[in-house]
DNA sequence: GTTAGGG
DNA sequence: CCCTAAC
């Protein structure tokens, strides 16, 4: 029985105190920690059953590249890497369809079908084609009979950040049948509204930016804001063009720009005869700032961060972005196709309550777009910034590297060979829940006993094994992995395993289909905490030591920080299913350590006066970047960053404020000038917009200062 | 502590 | 991203 196996496997390997390899805890004790089991894990002996001496070479690109994590130096390369094992068994549970394989190897190799591999479809410049909407990508099972149903799960899930969403609009709503125009993968607006008496977070709004892509037609230097919508205490949800938005209880909330088109003042009251009902002219996500002085903006956006524990108030609700960007995702359309190597496969969207197949193409190569030079900064775009913290479970040989973009033919003849098997490396999980309790008086040693003990015991009760693509859940067993899409070395960036205790995976299914409107927020507002979080290791590493707690709680919540996989990992998150805990392997910590812990080397780091880890803005945060700006303006980076970033630890406005200086410049220079990861033309248009407008604003403020 | 700007 | 001047 396969899964005996690999119980029997993981058994050992967590028994076994020198495995080499790490166990990693994420343990929130006072808020969240990590311990980390390297040292504990690490020897020669290891043996799996079955492995015959064979090692998976680790990739190239991904070694001693990252600045993040520097490999131990007396670490031979000879030594074992236990859980390059585990890929090895979860690889061969992926061979046997079933899950029922009968033997463990050490390499599993899986034969697969054609392995070529189309143009991925790039985001590089221009609009995007509709091809990218990711709204297509999951349109059809709103349009299921179940959609109301799922219309409400997705309220109900909608008790964000401390907001009570009583009345969301699916994005869905904004994703028409044939809805070919939507050009943006990512402006969604999440609207939080409020009433007179303050902010009255009942409602949250997803606006689609499906009109608004194109610069607001005007004349002239028009607010890049525009339609503002000013109301008292009100913030506002333009472009909305829903019935079923309309047909909600607007709450005093209406859509508002001035009757000239004329730009208002950030702050200007308007009237509310002056008001405009929804419209659906194109415009950006239209956030208000409560006139109400005392709402602050942080009120009006959707957070980028996730809430603390202890604080929950500060977080700026900004615009609501479905997804992070997953190219993959907008492939589902084959409308363009930009082919290199014509081989169609089928790309499996896994909805969170059907099993779909959708025809559609993928492709290692994105057009014009260079790899970023640093492999550490080279992850898949889709899993970038989740992956720069460690949040994300990933398999894969290697990220692209600028090599992987210019492949000489010959590379190219040797890679077609190459694929005819996948290769998957898993380097390290995470056992993300494990409740310890320790006298203040435990020594560490005793510590690491009881998280080995709680780490048997978790493993002990069986596992689920379960396969992730782009964080989501892959229930179709007998698809292929060339089917899946995930048999090409490029695409197993977006593979992940899961190992979960059983009973999880029944558990996951609850409740979990349609739309999570919360997906988005928790998707950018975890990766954003998990980057918090790193700063926090330590202190807390030291407080619990400090005998100042005496409970570690070891938390599975990193696991909603899967891409994609929210709807489904949320549902671990331990208020929710105290019980659940699960394994994940983010293999993509190919150096051997959970990218954790070079959060914690930088950290330490930081303090050292080294530079810091170079940290590339991803579309998501740069979206949210330039739509603070759009509504604070230029010159208010603190704003933006306590509340669009509150969170992001690792984002000083100075930061933030370096980025807006380079986006403007990136706006300037021609497309082929620009390097690293393309930003769409639509979010340089807007910055250049926004850019214009502010400067404006500070020549006339100074004008008038002069005059007076 | 923030902001702006050069490097 | 870093550094620093200016505020």
């Amino acid at each position: 029985m396969g899964m005996d196996s690999v119980l029997t496997i993981l058994r050992q390997f967590v028994k076994h105190p020198k495995a080499s390899s790490t166990l990693e805890f994420s343990i929130y004790g006072i808020s969240s920690c990590l311990i980390q089991m390297e040292e504990t894990f690490r020897s020669k002996k290891f043996h799996f059953p079955g492995y015959d001496g064979a090692l998976p070479k680790a990739v190239r690109t991904s070694r001693g590249q990252s600045s993040c994590y520097k490999k131990s130096k007396n670490e031979s390369p000879t030594y074992l890497n236990s859980i390059e094992l585990l890929a090895t068994v979860a690889g061969q549970f992926l061979h046997d369809k079933s899950l029922r394989a009968e033997n463990v190897g050490i390499e599993e190799v899986f034969t697969t079908q054609t392995m070529n591999f189309n143009k991925k479809a790039s985001i590089s410049h221009g609009s995007l084609s509709s091809t990218e909407c990711p709204f297509t990508a999951q349109k059809s099972k709103y349009q299921s009979l179940q959609e109301q149903k799922k219309q409400e799960n997705m309220k109900r899930k909608c008790a964000i950040e401390g907001i009570s969403c009583k009345d969301v609009v699916s994005r869905n709503d904004f994703c028409q049948e044939d809805s070919k125009d939507v050009q943006f993968p990512v402006p969604i607006g999440a609207m939080l509204t409020c009433n007179r008496e303050g902010i009255s977070t009942d409602k949250l709004f997803f606006i689609s930016k499906e009109d608004g892509l194109t610069p607001t037609p005007t004349s002239g230097m028009q607010d890049p804001r525009t339609p503002l919508c000013h109301n008292s205490g009100v913030l506002e949800a333009s472009n909305i063009g829903c019935d079923s938005l309309k047909n909600k209880d607007m709450g005093g909330c209406r859509s508002m720009t001035s009757q000239d088109g004329t730009p208002l003042p950030l702050n200007s009251r308007v009237s509310e005869e002056t008001l405009t009902s929804v419209h659906k002219q194109p415009c950006t996500p239209c956030i208000v700032k409560p006139v109400d002085r005392h709402l602050e903006l942080s009120q009006n956006l959707v957070s980028l961060g996730t809430k603390d524990d202890d604080d929950n108030s500060s977080d700026l609700f900004f615009f609501q972005s479905t997804e992070p960007p997953e190219p993959s995702m907008h492939l589902i359309d084959n409308a363009h196709p930009i082919q290199l190597q014509q081989t169609e496969v089928y790309c499996q969207e896994v909805p969170a309550t059907e099993t779909r197949i959708k025809r559609t193409e993928v492709g290692d190569q994105l057009k014009g777009k260079k790899r970023k030079r640093h492999v550490d900064q080279s992850m898949p775009d889709e899993l970038q910034c989740l992956d720069s913290v460690g949040k994300y479970a990933q398999v894969g040989p290697a990220p692209v590297t600028s090599k992987g973009l210019h492949r000489s033919m010959k590379q190219k003849t040797k890679e077609k060979n190459d694929n005819l098997h996948v290769k998957v490396n898993i380097t390290s999980f995470r056992v993300p829940e494990l409740s310890l309790n320790l006298p203040e008086t435990a020594t560490v040693a005793s510590l690491k006993k009881a998280v080995m003990e709680a780490a048997v015991n978790l493993l002990g009760g069986g596992l689920h094994v379960c396969v992730l693509q782009h964080g989501k859940r892959i229930y179709d067993d007998n698809s292929t992995l060339v089917q899946m899409g995930i048999a090409h070395k490029d695409r197993l960036d977006s593979l992940a395993f899961m190992l979960e205790p059983s009973g999880v995976l029944s558990t996951n299914n609850v409740g979990d289909s349609g739309f999570d409107c919360s997906k988005g927020i928790e998707q950018y507002s975890a990766w954003m905490e998990s980057a918090s979080n790193m700063t926090d290791v330590d202190a807390e590493m030291d407080a619990s030591n400090n005998g100042t707690s005496k409970e570690l709680q070891i938390k599975n919540g990193d696991l909603i920080n899967n891409v994609d996989g929210c709807e489904k990992l949320r549902l671990c998150e331990p208020s929710e299913i105290p019980q659940a805990a699960a394994l994940i392997v983010h293999p993509q910590a190919e150096h051997g350590l959970p990218v954790e812990i070079v959060t914690r080397e930088q950290h330490s780091g930081s303090f050292s006066g080294k530079r810091r880890t170079r940290r590339p803005f991803t579309v998501l945060e740069v979206e949210a970047l330039v739509q603070a700006v759009e509504m604070l303006g230029t010159g208010r980076w603190r704003e933006v960053k306590e509340q669009v970033f509150s969170h992001a630890r690792h984002r000083t406005y100075v930061d933030l404020k370096d980025k807006w200086k380079t986006l403007v410049h990136t706006a300037r220079i021609a497309p082929h000038q620009r390097r690293g990861e393309p930003v769409p033309q639509e979010l340089l248009d807007r910055v250049l917009q926004a850019h214009t407008y502010w400067m404006m604003q500070l020549a006339k403020q100074q004008e008038d200062t002069s005059i007076c």
